[in-house]
DNA sequence: CGGTATCCTGTTTGATACTG
DNA sequence: CAGTATCAAACAGGATACCG
């Protein structure tokens, strides 16, 4: 990434990093930030709280996502620490998936963010529907 | 968005009813979490979790966000109905930014994300690291 | 000051085909 | 079944210029 310097620098970079501010573009939680909040980590997240499911399980319960992004957002989850990836040698592959203790924290915080949108849904849309929504 | 009403396999009823709808592709939730978890939503809305702020205080605040993506990305917020914007009809302008009520509570959720991820973040980068770093 | 319009680039994503 | 490889498309994001 070709992070700049933020314009704010009250403080040495070590001292962002050790604080670990998220403002600083050159803080290491920007880039797990990105994959939590990537397009299919929020959903998968919330999809494996179910508990230990298959690839293909979760390819079927997470509408719309391809082999190759499912098998690309695990990884990240997996080296992240917040997946644990079990694959049994046999034939045809059997490989499981589930969420490690840290990845169920944080599963756990992403879905009360989930939940609280589609809670608010209602209002969301009243208000999107009291303005001529602009683009989208 | 362009987001198709495709043929999905559907959950079970009983797997929409317990956790909503957000694994359905055409749920627009996904697009309000698009728009919140976007790289500059999440930032925005923790920093205007500091009160009513202006366009370029924003900018000043926000490292690294360019003028298109501040104003498209407070152009989302606010038709979601999470950022209120109240331009004075003076020479030169002055618009003023600030959460609503739907917002602080949106903010709130996504600041308790951000922060765990800090705070867990040597638990993360340990996990990374007791991997051969793969990709990204 | 607070935007919009235009153009341009790198990244992300998806479709398809293939493999152990 | 659980991926990987490859290619092409879509999109996010940035730079610049301009306007009310």
């Amino acid at each position: 990434m070709n992070d700049r310097i933020s314009p704010e620098p009250p403080a040495t970079l070590a001292e962002l990093m050790r604080r670990g501010n998220v403002f600083a573009e050159q803080c290491p939680s920007r880039e797990v930030l990105k994959h939590v909040t990537s397009r299919w980590g929020v959903l998968l997240l919330v999809a494996l709280r179910d508990g230990t499911q298959r690839f293909s399980d979760l390819r079927r319960k997470v509408g719309g996502i391809s082999e190759k992004m499912l098998a690309q957002t695990l990884q990240w989850l997996e080296a992240d620490g917040f997946v644990a990836r079990i694959a049994h040698p046999v034939v045809p592959p059997h490989v499981e998936y589930s969420l490690t203790l840290l990845g169920e924290e944080l599963a756990q915080k992403v879905e009360a963010l989930a939940d609280w949108i589609e809670f608010k849904l209602p209002e969301i849309m009243a208000a999107r529907a009291s303005r001529e929504n602009p683009a989208d």
